[in-house]
DNA sequence: TTTACAATGTCAACAAGGCTGACGTAGTTG
DNA sequence: CAACTACGTCAGCCTTGTTGACATTGTAAA
């Protein structure tokens, strides 16, 4: 790799310049990668916290609330004051462990899995509609860049998310 | 462009998985991009809304209460109550608009101007050390989809921030 | 010049969603 | 049995967002 200052190999990319625009860039976008499902929350007593929540119990069926815990990264008081409204609006059920009964395994109800999936039809419009924008080449260094980006425990979160039924 | 469905410019990359993992890296890269400054601003009264302020205002120094609030996108109380405690801790200084009396123009302080130096510092330095791991060209395609996710509204605010004196 | 509008600040009340600390109840395991 | 773990819960606090109403000052148009 020739690190010639005018090739497109250059360290032109990591100036101050384009670091600013870099973060301008993440403010502004997560901005719009929130917008759709928020407009669908709002008003039906919801917010982000749900959102996150049903989408990771979608994700890894029979996650364990500590697991959850884990990757939302909030406290236990935090993720209950969520999880409760959702068991009382039918939208998650919790089914005790098989071989450890302490845990609480989650899963989606119907009614659940169909609000999971009106957010993220959403939120995956608008990601497609940017994909298709930028090309299969921007996607991979997109993907790439917020890899780097990720502490590294999170990054293990991201990577080695999996269906979660021991 | 060849649409061929085996080549790199197949749409294998528009598959619900990968826009979901493309989702999923927004999410945990979105908290590793806050986390370095939320360090910094914990414990010292101010929190993220400070640092969004103090940034934009850094970026276009002149800038009306009124565009900080357009960027911004909250209500002029939410951003009263946090521009207030940065006058009064005397890290942001208005100045009486030249044309229009109205018009209160934002400037950071020295003081104001530190702590900008230190927050962003500290997000370049994560910004700076995921650009140097993924390369020019992952850069260039983080960025391109990042503006595609934008809100066409705030794409305007992103490509058109500029020193507001006039 | 009055009259309407614009830019800003402010008070009050409220909600979401974070946090800490403390405590309780089951179930597991050494 | 004792210690630890998984989970739930009460209480209280903080930040940051919201609405609605109202005041001040300056600009601009009729």
């Amino acid at each position: 790799m020739a690190d010639n200052a005018s090739g497109s190999d250059s360290l032109l990319f990591l100036t101050d310049d384009q670091l600013r625009k870099g973060i301008e860039a993440m403010f502004f976008a997560y901005r719009g990668f929130t917008a759709d499902p928020d407009r669908i929350l709002e008003g039906m007593d919801y917010g982000r916290a749900h959102h996150r929540a049903i989408h990771f119990i979608h994700r890894a069926p029979g996650m364990t609330v500590s697991s959850l815990l884990g990757i939302l990264g909030v406290t236990k008081q935090s993720l209950n004051r969520v999880l409760r409204t959702l068991f009382d609006d039918g939208l998650v059920e919790a089914r005790v462990g098989k071989t450890d009964k302490r845990e609480r395994r989650l899963h989606l109800t119907d009614k659940g899995a169909a609000l999971e999936r009106a957010l993220s039809d959403a939120q995956r419009a608008r990601m497609r509609a940017a994909y298709r924008a930028a090309g299969p080449q921007a996607v991979q260094g997109f993907r790439t860049v917020l890899e780097a980006m990720m502490d590294p425990e999170m990054r293990r979160n991201y990577q080695g998310l999996r269906e979660d039924t021991p």
